[in-house]
DNA sequence: ACCGGAGCCTGTTAGC
DNA sequence: TGCTAACAGGCTCCGG
């Protein structure tokens, strides 16, 4: 499931092959996957735009196009982006594709369908609901703690709200409380400014290391070249429910919060 | 302001 | 072995 570090991944493999080059069609056969505008009118809107910039916002991935437009993607849980050569055969489920002039194409293979896709003027009207860039310079451990502070609600669960911060995922969350050694049930409003601090720490190393590790092949997630990441290797909790934790070797917990599945461990994370 | 549940999907897995 | 049912999960919408 892709979460920030896989974005991240994606956009940094994609930029090589894919900026400077121009879409000379859009093809889709499954309508909901394109939130706005129509098939026809995005055909039309982005037909002999070249990509000018690939960037990342959250969990979205931004084309900056010629002409002023974005065209934003998001993978949500089995979405698969890559550039192949058109006569590549297809996949059962490459759902939305971009052709382009060079007899590539940027093809979005989405098995469960939940991916979405935007062409827009103002990117705000996507992106405008999103919390702050957790690796952004802009996002400290004081105004994460001053946001803290402002909510009641249940840390897992929050960590998991892209407008509270933008980019963290089940994985992440999990591994972030982790690290921080605090409880997924703890309140925001309860934690010490040095248990912010640890929550800051948790979520800036989790997620560099995440980008480092090119991202976590723990379920669907590939890079676009189909290759694996490697930070699957590396997680201390998620998805290691009654397996020993690496700090206490007691076994690791799994509950469910906000619909979630979510692993700690009883003896370290308080 | 916050919480819980339904809905969107389909490949995988648990259970019979 | 073969089949069905439950499950996973990011995000939005709805009602409490």
């Amino acid at each position: 499931m892709p979460e920030l570090p896989e974005v991240e991944t994606t956009v940094r493999a994609l930029r090589r092959p894919l900026v400077s080059q121009v879409i000379v069609d859009v093809r889709n056969d499954w309508p909901s996957h394109i939130v706005t505008p129509t098939l026809p009118e995005m055909q039309r809107r982005i037909r002999g735009r070249r990509v000018e910039t690939i960037d990342r916002r959250g969990k979205y991935l931004l084309f900056s196009l010629s002409g002023g437009e974005t065209l934003i993607i998001h993978l949500k849980m089995t979405g698969h982006l890559s550039v192949v050569p058109a006569d590549t055969p297809p996949d059962k489920h490459d759902h939305t594709v971009f052709v382009l002039a060079d007899g590539e194409e940027l093809r979005f293979q989405d098995t469960r369908k939940f991916g979405r896709v935007y062409l827009v003027q103002d990117k705000q009207q996507v992106l405008g609901a999103l919390g702050p860039e957790p690796l952004a310079a802009a996002f400290t451990a004081e105004s994460l703690h001053e946001r803290l502070q402002h909510r009641k609600r249940v840390l897992k669960p929050l960590l998991l709200d892209q407008t509270f911060v933008a980019g963290i995922g089940n994985i992440y969350a999990d591994e972030a409380l982790y690290y921080a050694r605090l409880h997924p049930q703890r309140m925001s409003h309860s934690l010490a400014k040095i248990e912010s601090q640890a929550l800051y720490a948790g979520i800036q190393e989790t997620l560099k290391l995440g980008i480092a590790r090119e991202g976590a092949s723990i379920d669907n997630y590939r890079k676009p070249d189909g290759s694996k990441g490697d930070m699957q290797n590396t997680v201390m909790v998620y998805g290691r429910a009654g397996e020993p934790c690496l700090r206490c070797g007691r076994p690791v917990e799994r509950i469910v919060l906000g619909g979630r599945s979510t692993h700690f461990c009883p003896n370290c994370q308080k």
